[in-house]
DNA sequence: ACTTTGAGTGTACGCACGTTCACTCAAGTT
DNA sequence: AACTTGAGTGAACGTGCGTACACTCAAAGT
């Protein structure tokens, strides 16, 4: 990449580079996923030089924990505004229905790629993702203690509660990500699957404990 | 493998290179992951040379099936056993949970590579092992159905908590799969887990539908 | 006793990989 | 205007890969 555009300072065109070359991993990992693509297929196909690369990452490695990191920044970003919505105290399971689904058609590729590489990954990105998913967990347990019929919960059912939800989150995020696109069909389908789940742990949890 | 036991017909030793290959395999895939294993690692790992491998699989995706073919009848084999024990009809729950750990613990490589490849594995192994679940629902589903209390129910609903259940059943089998050696605090806890869980699905299913 | 069959061998090939190194040349600094 | 910095270049290396091909040599078939 000798030029790329007028406007370059240079730790601009550096930032440049290096989301060129995440959203090359990430478009890559798509098809083959992340663990068996190359570094110099992610070099080709960010328009650099396989030796460029080092410029920015160390290697695939810290390139995919980037990733994970890019990926659960954007769920964040997403869950906080979403909590900024007021129907999500009157009903919290459609909220978190709806947010799950929206949150996954708009970044499928982040989804789909903390989806597979959470098993299928290196050891440092699978371990990466794990930690994320029970930051998560933790925090979600925060925002339903605040909600109505749970704040009188014990926190550890709390902490239960929000392993399930998260967990049901995880599943239902890897059936969006193979959904085939354009089919809202489908996407109902998959949302009021994650609305009965969701329903159901509430409910069951609820009536257990009495 | 120029020789290898002095047994030898000619189709069993065929069988026992056979088996030799898919156990390199499984062994090779628990610490890398099956996606990201070579032909020649499996070869050497196996004994044989690379070229010999032709002789029982086409490539690399083929032994992937046959493994995943492997893996499921295991399980099955398992279902089955444990479907003759007449506690199951006692509290199909605790049963179910036992058996889920046992079942992972006893063949912990299979279910880990079930696991792993079910989202990271190549095309053609994702798409097996996600049919062999989907058998695997419908499977249950009837085994459900002949309970008592449930036999009332649509089938639709059987069905559903059917996928409940296997998708849980997924789930625990991650953790029983990452979860380190000897350490049966761990495996109570995750069986405690289970079987907290299977009940909070059939409970939350049946307040639900009055 | 002979021929046929086929599992396993050994060599050799072209290819993509990760990484090294010395380099260019524009932006940023003095 | 001269100097420094560092993102990106391009050639070269050693390595492991999948696969082709000609082979051996016992077991199985006649």
């Amino acid at each position: 990449m000798t030029e790329s555009a007028q406007t370059a300072s240079r730790q601009e065109q550096k930032g440049r580079t290096r989301q060129a070359i995440l959203a090359a991993a990430l478009e890559l990992a798509q098809t083959q996923g992340f663990a068996q693509i190359s570094l110099r297929q992610v070099a080709r196909h960010a328009g650099i030089v396989p030796t460029a690369f080092y410029r920015h990452f160390d290697s695939m490695d810290e390139l995919g924990l980037a990733l994970v990191e890019q990926s659960f920044s954007t769920l964040r970003r997403m869950i906080r505004e979403a909590q900024r919505d007021p129907k999500v105290f009157d009903n919290i399971i459609d909220a978190a229905a709806d947010v799950l689904v929206e949150a996954v058609k708009q970044s499928k590729a982040h989804f789909a790629f903390v989806a597979r590489e959470r098993v299928g990954g290196s050891e440092a990105v699978r371990r990466a993702i794990q930690h994320e998913l029970d930051l998560f967990v933790s925090e979600l347990a925060v925002v339903l203690a605040r909600l109505p019929n749970i704040e009188t919960w014990s926190s550890d059912d709390v902490q239960m509660v929000s392993r399930l939800f998260v967990r049901n989150m995880v599943s239902n995020a890897e059936e969006v990500v193979e959904m085939p696109d354009h089919r809202p069909d489908l996407e109902e389908r998959i949302k009021d699957g994650a609305r009965r789940q969701m329903r159901l742990i509430v409910i069951g949890f609820r009536d257990w404990k009495s």
